[in-house]
DNA sequence: GCCAACGTTGGC
DNA sequence: GCCAACGTTGGC
């Protein structure tokens, strides 16, 4: 089961968002870069996802899953966009912070500080571990 | 609010 | 196919 990475600004859609959509979950719209709709394209339905706040909080504050494959996205005509479904799984009983990662050596390669402004990331499974056990899980 | 990084667009 | 201009992202 592969891991992911996703962003979003806690101001447009945040974790308390996300789990007051409960088991609908939410459609992850608006990417429009070429590399995350890729990553979303080989996401697998219950691949888990960390929830990370960017601009306001900069912390992995939760784990989603995906509920729906890679499907067009609604708010474009565009066909080159498409977009996987989430749903909130649990949130890190501490939230994992961008300075928390950059001061641990063994996330020093992690997407979130090499590829700053990648929206949707891959994540290694030796990182998720270590995200996990840093957030209290 | 500013600005650096970086991806995309469009003229040539 | 190159590269300058432009727009967006996201940390600070």
């Amino acid at each position: 089961m592969a891991k992911w990475l996703m962003k979003s600004e806690p101001n447009k859609f945040s974790w308390d968002d996300l789990v007051a959509k409960g088991d609908v979950g939410e459609e992850w719209d608006g990417v429009r870069n070429y590399q995350a709709r890729n990553f979303m394209r080989d996401m697998a339905i219950g691949d888990q996802v960390f929830f990370y706040h960017s601009n306001i909080g900069l912390e992995i504050v939760g784990i989603a899953e995906v509920s729906a494959l890679a499907h067009p996205d609604s708010t474009t005509d565009d066909p080159r966009w498409e977009c996987v479904d989430i749903r909130a799984v649990k949130p890190l009983p501490t939230p994992v912070t961008l300075k928390d990662v950059k001061a641990t050596p063994e996330l020093s390669q992690m997407a979130l500080v090499t590829s700053m402004r990648l929206s949707v990331q891959p994540v290694t499974q030796e990182e998720w571990d270590l995200v996990c056990t840093m957030g209290g899980l």
